[in-house]
DNA sequence: AAATTTTGTTTAATCGTTTAAATAATTATA
DNA sequence: TATAATTATTTAAACGATTAAACAAAATTT
């Protein structure tokens, strides 16, 4: 049961380690006997050699390892893109190195350093508020990498990102089309651009019909967000009492906000509508039916995938800006 | 901006690289001149210098490194336990390498495989049904690893578990005190031990109490969650129209059974209870409270890592076999 | 002043692999 | 039959770090 290395192999068939690296990598073919390629694969497969991985990694300077980082695997929404991930990077013979950074920048950075460190091939980003300079320093040097679902607008850096301004002007011409006239918008109040996006959206989805926005946004700092959520929502009740829908810009909102929902016996959708950004399992098991705007994930991260691996199999200067749209699924 | 090794210090501070390494590794302290040792750190920080991995690796091979095998990393369960042992481990300065299952036997083998040839330091299992043979052959081996949520009784593989049994029983205890008599136990038609335990206890409990379980229990495979709890449900409806509780032995099991339970109006409480093994975000947004059993994923999930670090350290002889008791949550 | 000890640093091997260059053995050509 | 060309294999260096052993210089003991 003790480990085989190349050197075993060798001396099993007599010859140098080297000879058996040629053989077993398929190199130099024209020049090595046959039968004598055929004697070490046949001694290589009975003694089930499988190359050492830091050796070959050292010397080639390639770990086949994507780093993904992201907010909070615990996240269904981060659960779901680093399952997603895991499968595509799989089907290239990588595997992914998995790091939270719980929205702190500071995490972020460290979990780069750690990353770079370990010399993963490439890096899979979905980076925090104020990790801008962190990116440009990514940016510059020549590490594959690629953002997710998070990015900056007008720089070249590469992305691969939901529309995040379709989607929330999507939903909010949804329930206009519902009838629906006072629209709450519930978002979070962080400093990253796809957030702000939604705002975006939602705010020129209302302007376009001629709806009031004042007063109906709410940004909830994310320390908090059971108590946050319920006070956000309440607010918006109390200046806005004829408040006909609330749309959620994440998952973990709309979770809070169907709690409390429940708890407050809203009629919805009778008086009320809930509309939600994300997909979740859970919504079936609200009594009423959800419509939700689901994000293009599986396009998303074959696309940064893909990306990344062209990368590094090539060395290329490509870059990637893409922004994908999802579509509104409707509660049924 | 290019990546700094010891020769670079070497190089700056003209002195060999042992000699850098000795110094930047607290070694030799009591032989080397105070003064070079502080101007090699000195250059060593100015230059930003992190220890090359690989190199690293390859000398100690050890990769401070340790894999996680679980069945889907979408599940809540799943990603909960990533989460959680990515803290515990990052505080020991490693790493988490994660790959899911999806409960096939052979996607276990692949992951044990890979992450083995990737030098991983230890192996944290959540093994998949008929996997025994690859874990005694795990066990044979030196490296270190522990089994986590499940097992194998009467086995001396290591292992930390939740106290299965336990669970169900103080469950259905629970029902039994709320006046239930007439429980149904909806769990998974698969052949793994901590699963028959969870029986086990549905079974102890109500045989206590002497209530019938005939026909009682059902069994879903698991292909189509969805489809299959909904059919569990109604024939368990159908052979006991009287059934005043529902026992549901997992997460996705419960949440198709509340899926359920909206869809077609069901009376929960009042005619038919709900209880929950395992604690889940969503429960707050069913209209009525569930109760439910916490495994303690904390515990499990630290004295895991602990074992294996120390055994990682000390490669001592010692073994665990950990059965841990949660709570059962009441929902209020 | 020679021998010994202590102090400070370097050399060289090692971890397991890859690969350019060297060498050896065989066959073909002059 | 010597020489060149081809075929088959080995040597040795490299990747970046660690570390036992060797070495050199200075200080101490005889």
């Amino acid at each position: 049961m003790k480990k085989v290395y190349l050197k075993d192999i060798a001396k099993e068939a007599n010859v140098s380690t080297a000879l058996v690296s040629y053989v077993l990598n398929d190199r130099l073919t024209d020049r090595i006997k046959p039968e004598t390629a055929s004697r070490i694969k046949k001694i290589a497969e009975r003694l089930n050699y499988t190359p050492d991985f830091l050796g070959k990694a050292l010397k080639s300077q390639k770990t086949k390892t994507i780093g993904l980082i992201l907010a909070d695997l615990a996240n269904p929404f981060s659960a779901q893109v680093a399952r997603i991930i895991e499968n595509k990077v799989s089907a290239y013979d990588n595997i992914v190195l998995i790091g939270s950074t719980d929205e702190k920048n500071e995490n972020f950075k460290g979990l780069v350093t750690t990353f770079t460190n370990r010399q993963v091939d490439g890096l899979i980003l979905l980076p925090t508020a104020h990790s801008e300079n962190e990116i440009q320093r990514i940016h510059k040097t020549n590490i594959p990498y690629v953002l997710m679902d998070r990015y900056f607008p007008n720089k070249p850096y590469n992305f691969v990102v939901n529309d995040n301004h379709y989607t929330t002007y999507t939903a909010v011409k949804q329930l206009i089309k519902n009838g629906r006239k006072k629209i709450g918008f519930i978002t979070l109040d962080i400093d990253l651009f796809h957030i702000s996006e939604r705002t975006r959206g939602y705010l020129d989805a209302c302007k376009e019909a001629n709806i009031s926005t004042q007063k109906m946004i709410k940004k909830v700092n994310g320390n908090q967000l059971s108590i946050e959520v319920e006070q956000a929502i309440e607010e918006l009740m109390y200046s806005c009492p004829d408040v006909d829908a609330l749309l959620f810009s994440t998952n973990l909102l709309t979770l809070y906000g169907l709690k409390y929902a429940i708890k407050h016996k809203l009629q919805v959708p009778e008086v009320i509508e809930i509309m939600a950004v994300d997909k979740a399992e859970y919504y079936d098991i609200f009594p009423t039916p959800i419509t939700y705007y689901k994000q293009p994930l599986e396009e998303m991260c074959n696309k940064a995938v893909q990306f990344l691996m062209s990368k590094i199999e090539s060395n290329n200067s490509e870059s990637i800006q893409e922004v994908i749209k999802g579509t509104l699924v409707i509660g049924k």
